[in-house]
DNA sequence: GCCGTTTTCGGCCCGACTGTTTTCAGTCG
């Protein structure tokens, strides 16, 4: 269940050039090109289909589109040294709490520097502190509406949250490292991101054996925040993220280690909602001893769990092995990282027997969507990969949604597609019966097989538009579509209370990728997570069927002419 | 800072929206 290697360096090489980019803008002064080209290097090594650190030790970085001399440098640097000496100069000189700013709604790198530059407001309290004085009104830009927005903005900052794919790539490194150290006889990931929460506001981990010793081991690491570094507590070992989120290190008897996942696993509804819970080498002995079957931690919410469990009925989740294709990807030929034949190949080596291309539409202007005739282009090269690889290979779109709920593509082209997503990427401050409307009308198309991220959410800020799910769901219900839980860690959208509500009004659920790139179609992993949440069984899946019935359920909806 | 050439420097994913302006800057996707 771990990450490809590698993909550590890659995701926190991503992380130091985008905070790169902030802080050049916060400074200002320099030409504003040069923060959009660390930014792009950013999304380059995010979408690296390889090891950073290996490509580097072939000497291959100026490969990576976007990486010229000095990034090629600044990466031999990190990887060198653990740290970038030019980024650590920039740190020193802007005040973590200006970068705190950008965590605000409305409030870019240009706004985060004027307000330190003009007023030296250094933090959010200081902000609001500034509002409240009258002092924004000394500087231009700022009229009584972005005061309040501010305000409001500021009441509404919550405390910071790890998207699953953080979550699991930190405690991941953790628990390997923990494992190193002398005498840890077992250690394992608890938490919210064992439970597959789309969000942590903490990593937790359960070791056994080891003592707090591992305090010293894992102080090296250049991921805590100042003040942070590991420090042992009564049976605990604490410490405090970068990012500000706590890390909780539990230390177990072996004896005592499954009550110890348990506790710490959570969530506190689910531990009301049992009895005391006896001492236990594993979890198994646990739940027996409570005259209990195991249950999965994504279903540890208290949500019908116990219940389900001490009559017998809890349902088989479903697993990332039931997983027969992945039925929404994105290639070069709109805003992927890599070639059609290299998805492909990709999802072939991953044991797929099926794989849907489904590129953005040509209003996503950003994402270089494709029009009627780029799709016929398109079909020609699906063909070609097809007919020498034998995959199952469709060819879909993400076609937009338009404001009025009109797609973005004429009947004809989308006749000609195999798979057709619906999605909104624009257009989110309609109020509630607007945009729900829209994506009625958008679902009800007969051309239309699934909507894609329903709620539009992005994690961990931006909250879901105002849309009235349960009458998308009973839409979905009567014109037989289906619905995507997409894996994206900042999506998993449907959430799990969502897909439930979803799978038992006998909506087909789609747990899809949506990769941008060869790694990500890992991000299934995080789609099944979130699924199991919504406690799907593999059967109320579509992308779990077997190629021949998925084509035919394409095909008897609309009368496709299917591929082979 | 990168890239592609026009081999030495100019251009750099596009457009809508918002609040602030009085002609635009910043944010967002």
């Amino acid at each position: 269940m771990s990450l490809p290697s590698g993909w550590q360096t890659n995701r926190a090489l991503y992380l130091l050039f985008n905070r790169f980019a902030d802080l050049i803008e916060i400074e200002g002064g320099e030409d504003s090109k040069k923060s959009s080209s660390y930014r792009r290097a950013a999304i380059a090594l995010r979408n690296l289909d390889q090891p950073v650190d290996t490509m580097a030790a072939e000497g291959r970085l100026r490969e990576i589109p976007g990486i010229g001399p000095v990034l090629a440098a600044k990466i031999q640097e990190y990887l060198q040294t653990g740290a970038i000496a030019a980024l650590q100069r920039l740190e020193d000189e802007v005040p973590p709490g200006v970068v705190d700013l950008l965590d605000l709604p409305g409030v870019g790198a240009r706004t985060a520097g004027t307000l330190w530059h003009a007023l030296h407001v250094a933090s959010p309290a200081e902000l609001e502190t500034a509002i409240r004085a009258g002092r924004l009104q000394d500087i231009g830009g700022f009229g009584p509406k972005k005061e309040q927005a501010l305000l409001a903005a500021l009441a509404g900052l919550s405390s910071p949250r790890l998207i699953l794919s953080e979550a699991w790539g930190i405690a991941e490194a953790l628990r390997d490292r923990v494992a190193a150290v002398p005498g840890t006889s077992r250690v394992e990931v608890a938490g919210e991101a064992r439970r597959g929460c789309p969000l942590s506001a903490a990593v937790t981990l359960v070791a056994a054996g080891a003592g707090p010793a591992i305090a010293a081991a894992l102080s090296g690491l250049a991921i805590w925040a100042r003040d942070g570094a590991p420090k042992p507590v009564a049976s605990a070992v604490t410490a405090t993220l970068e990012a500000g989120v706590p890390l909780r290190i539990v230390l177990s008897p072996p004896l005592a280690f499954g009550t110890a996942m348990c506790l710490a696993t959570g969530s506190p509804a689910h531990l009301a909602a049992l009895a005391d819970l006896p001492a236990a080498a594993d979890e198994e002995a646990v739940y027996g001893a409570l005259g209990l079957p195991w249950i999965a931690p994504e279903l540890r919410e208290g949500t019908g769990e116990v219940g389900a469990a001490r009559a017998g009925t809890l349902p088989r989740l479903l697993r990332e092995g039931d997983i027969k294709g992945d039925l929404h990807t994105h290639t070069r030929w709109s805003d992927g990282s890599a070639s059609v034949a290299e998805m492909a190949a990709a999802a072939a080596a991953r044991g797929d027997r099926y794989l849907a291309i489904t590129d953005h539409s040509r209003a996503l202007v950003i994402a270089h969507g494709l029009g009627p005739e780029e799709i016929r282009r398109q079909r020609r090269e699906i063909d070609d990969v097809r007919a020498s690889t034998g995959m199952t290979l469709l060819q879909g779109c993400e076609v937009e949604v338009l404001a009025d709920g009109r797609l973005d593509l004429d009947d004809e082209s989308l006749h000609s597609l195999d798979f057709v997503i619906a999605s909104l990427h624009s257009r989110f401050g309609q109020d509630g019966p607007t945009i729900t409307e829209r994506a009625l009308r958008a679902v009800r198309h007969p051309l239309v097989d699934m909507v894609g991220h329903p709620s539009g959410r992005r994690l961990p800020e931006r909250p879901e538009y105002p849309i009235d799910l349960e009458r998308l769901i009973d839409a979905a219900a009567e014109c037989g579509k289906a619905l995507e839980v997409n894996g994206s860690p900042e999506r998993c959208d449907l959430d799990g209370a969502w897909a439930r509500r979803a799978a038992a009004r006998g909506v087909a659920i789609s747990v899809d990728s949506d990769a941008h790139g060869l790694g990500g179609l890992a991000f299934r992993r995080f789609g099944v997570m979130t699924a199991r949440r919504g406690w799907l069984q593999p059967e109320q899946a579509l992308n779990t069927r077997e190629p021949s019935d998925l084509l035919a359920w394409l095909r008897s909806r609309r009368g496709r002419l299917g591929h082979k």
